[in-house]
DNA sequence: CAAATAAGAAACGGATCGGTTTCTTGTGTG
DNA sequence: CACACAAGAAACCGATCCGTTTCTTATTTG
């Protein structure tokens, strides 16, 4: 039987973690289920990790996609198609409910890290997106808010943890169908 | 010392369960831990439910308040904000992260109750409040769409994973600064 | 006050799982 | 081809936790 090394291995080792979380969730992942799905065995993996946390946290690490910080300057609504699709590759490498549910019951590590990989950007490039749009004169300044930022992504989100990975109509649909009509409202109703 | 019976004891122990949710997660949720939580000892909630599952979905549907399914007929706005409360109380009463750590990690069982009791409820109630509105004539009729529906309750359950339960306040920014400018923008943009 | 009922304390069995050890077997390297 | 190295298989230990059993003690009820 072929015997796989190194990278290779390593990469069906990662895949196993998110097939798994994906499939039976963050609970039910045991090392033992890992290490049989990837086809390999354990020691392998505290060969290369020191416990479940490690080896999670460094899946995460290396495969969520990054999210850019900064407005990419195409224009209001192709920056904020370039952040909310990055944004929805992450959930789709991680099965999308897998990230959540990695992010809400393993440990605050995990949580740190999604935050600080994907979320956080998230939100400084659509405030920095938004910011510069009214700058331009293309949207009212009071729409540059902390609430309207977070709508995208809590979108997103939101779909995610209902258990389907948002598509990338789906991002358009949020950009063209809420997004943009949103900032382009009359803010009369806003105080 | 005195000693509780009954439906008191009862409440201490629902009260128990999301304590230790909220602080530790629905992952170090254990039976002994419960009791202690609760001044108990493990066979009062073993004579109560046959399993730790049957305990947390008890505890969850005892718990969770009711979301309108139907609008109120108050109008727009007081409709809107009337669903939108109801469904910040849910996750005001679990320690919000509380009841997402079960929804995700917990049997489907929890998943499936808190989308019957919670979700479902709340986006019929808003498709419902949107159609009125439109046939009234306040709101475009192509405003009554999916996507726009979910808007409310993504940004509060988004906030809710986020760590911090929103408060009213949100709920009426969310109206107010989110829904209603959205309702009345012009929907030259939609498709 | 006596009897029925339910709470609380302690300890246990069994299963699961994290992490380790030992040994065998396959695979690149010199 | 031989040697070093890493993969894989199996079994194991210790901890945790679910669910149960037994017994004691408080509270309610008749």
């Amino acid at each position: 039987m072929t015997r796989r090394r190194g990278n290779e291995l390593q990469q069906a080792i990662f895949d196993a973690v998110f097939d798994q979380i994906g499939a039976f969730g963050y609970a039910r992942l045991t090392m033992d289920r890992v290490a049989v799905a990837a086809g390999t065995s354990k020691p392998v993996l505290y060969r290369r990790w020191d416990s479940k946390e490690a080896l999670v946290l460094d899946a995460l690490r290396e495969s969520l996609p990054a999210v850019p910080e900064t407005p990419l300057g195409l224009g209001l609504r192709a920056d904020l198609l370039a952040v909310l699709h990055a944004l929805r590759a992450a959930f789709a490498v991680t099965k999308g409910i897998a990230f959540h549910a990695v992010a809400v019951e393993a440990g605050h590590d995990c949580r740190r890290l999604a935050d600080e990989r994907i979320f956080a950007p998230a939100r400084r490039a659509i405030t920095a997106i938004l910011r510069a749009a009214a700058d331009r004169g293309e949207i009212d300044p009071g729409s540059v808010t902390e609430l309207i930022a977070d709508v995208g992504p809590a979108l997103l989100r939101n779909r995610a943890i209902d258990g389907t990975v948002p598509d990338e109509a789906m991002v358009t649909a949020v950009v063209d169908e809420i997004l943009l009509p949103l900032l382009h409202a009359p803010t009369l109703e806003r105080r």
